[in-house]
DNA sequence: GCGGAATGTTAGACTTGCCTAACAATTAAG
DNA sequence: CTTAATTGTTAGGCAAGTCTAACATTCCGC
C-alpha cells in the first residue's frame, strides 16, 4: 500500500514518531504527540490505537510506541516528502529556510509520488534539505544522523554545523543574522555552568555570539 | 475570508460552477454536477444547499444555480491556481500538458496564497496555461473567454486554436500526435453532415486529419 | 511502598462529507 | 393533458477525526 493511500491524520501520526526517534533515543509519548500535533491527548491515544491495528505500529495500552517494519516505510516516505519539498521551495522559489516549514507540512499530504520524483530529479537529487537534515533516498534507506548537539559540545572544538532545527521559524531567522547555518565551521569558545550560556565564534567572524541553551539545543555539530 | 478558509469540496463545488458557465451559458444542474464531481445528487444537492447558506450561491429547491459575488471570488481563485499550478509544472518540471490536469486537481487545494503569488512571479506572469485557458490575475479581474468550437467553425475558415479542453488526457495525448495544441493555425477542409467528422489540415501539414465530434467540440479557435 | 500528580484511555457527542432509499417536482412523450 | 421518465430533495446512517468529561494506570517523592 503506498504512503499516499493513509488518511492525513495516520500520515502526521507516522512521521512524527519517527522524528522523534530520529536525533533523540527517548521514545514518544502520547502526550507529546498530542501536543505537537495540536490535538487532544485523547485524540492522540485513539488515532495510536488505529494505527496499531492496522499494524502500523506496536502499542499496548499505557506501553511505548513503536513504528513496525510497515509503519517506519511509510514515515521515512513523508519525511523524504517534506525534506525534498522544503529544498525545493528554497531553491527554486526564493523561499528562505525559516518559511519552508508550514507550507511542506501541507504540500506532502498533496504530492503525488510521480511530483516528488519530478522535484528529485530538477533538485539532481539532493541529499540535505535546507537545514541539514538527511533527505531519505526514495528506496527508503536507512539514512544515518550523526552530530552532537551544540549545547554538548566541548569548550574549545572546533565543530562544523550539520543540522538546525526547523521547529521554530523566529529562531531560524536569528541564526540567520548571526550567520549560522548548516556547513558553517565555528569554535566554541566557553559554557558558562550556571547560565547554560555557550559562547561561540564563527570561522571568519572576529566577534563571539553568545546561545542560550535552547538555542544550542537545536544546533547539531560534528567536530571539525 | 480567503478561499482557503472553505472546505475542500466547498472549492470543488465552486469552481465547478464557474467552470461550467465559462465556455457556454447553459445553466449546470444538480445531476451534472454530481457526475462531474464523481458524488451521488444526493451529495451535490445536500452540497449546494450549504453553500446557499454560506451566501456563496443562489439556490431555491429545483431553481438554477449561480454564483454570488462572493461565490465567484473564490471560484475564480480555484481557477487561478489550478491554471498557474498546471503551467508551473509543464514549464519547470517537465510535466506533459495530458498529465497536469489531475495533480493540479489536488495540488490547488493544499497550496497558499504565498506559494501561487511565487509560482506566478517564477513563471513571470503568465496569461494562459498550457491548454490555452486565460489565467485570471490575482484581483481577479474577469477575463474574457473567446472563440467558437472547431465544430461549429464553417468550411473553408482559417483558424488558430485558442484553447483545448483538459478533461480528457487520452484525446490530448492525441492531440499532440496530430500536431494540435493552443497557437496552432489550420484549415478547416471539410464538414460531412451526417457522420459529424470535421476533416483540418494543420497549418505546414501537407496532410488532413478527420476528427469525430467530440474531438472538434474540445477545440475552440477564433478566425485567424 | 503509599498516595497524589501526571499521564493515558474510554465513553459519548458533534461535524463533515459521503452513502442508500424513499419521496417530490419537473419535464417530455404520446 | 396525462402519465412516465428524469431530475432533485429529504431522511437516516456511517466513518473519520475531533472534542469534553470521566475514569484508569503509572510514576515519583517522601
Amino acid at each position: 500500500m503506498p504512503v499516499s493511500d493513509l488518511s492525513h491524520a495516520a500520515q502526521d501520526y507516522l512521521k512524527l514518531i519517527w522524528n522523534a526517534t530520529e536525533w533523540s533515543s527517548t521514545p514518544i509519548t502520547v502526550s507529546v504527540m498530542a501536543e505537537r500535533l495540536g490535538v487532544r491527548p485523547s485524540t492522540a491515544s485513539d488515532g495510536i490505537k488505529k494505527l496499531a491495528k492496522q499494524g502500523l505500529v506496536t502499542h499496548a495500552p499505557y506501553g511505548s510506541i513503536e513504528l513496525t517494519a510497515e509503519g517506519r516505510e511509510h514515515a521515512v516516505a513523508m519525511v523524504r516528502r517534506h525534506r525534498l519539498l522544503e529544498t525545493f521551495l528554497v531553491q527554486v522559489l526564493g523561499y528562505g529556510w525559516d518559511e519552508v516549514h508550514d507550507e511542506a507540512e501541507i504540500l506532502e499530504h498533496a504530492v503525488s509520488d510521480f511530483l516528488i520524483a519530478r522535484i528529485d530529479d530538477h533538485l539532481g537529487h539532493p541529499t540535505r534539505d535546507p537545514h541539514g537534515d538527511p533527505i531519505p533516498s526514495a528506496d527508503g534507506k536507512p539514512h544515518l544522523p550523526q552530530g552532537i548537539l551544540l549545547s554538548d559540545a566541548g569548550p574549545e572544538s572546533e565543530v562544523v554545523i550539520t543540522r538546525i532545527s526547523d521547529d521554530d521559524p523566529e529562531m531560524l531567522r536569528y541564526f540567520t543574522e548571526l550567520g549560522l547555518a548548516p556547513d558553517v565551521r565555528l569554535t566554541v569558545r566557553e559554557r558558562r555552568p550556571y547560565t547554560d550560556v555557550t559562547t561561540i565564534r564563527r570561522q571568519g567572524s572576529d566577534h563571539d555570539a553568545d546561545l542560550g541553551p535552547v538555542a544550542a539545543a537545536a544546533i547539531w555539530v560534528v567536530a571539525g
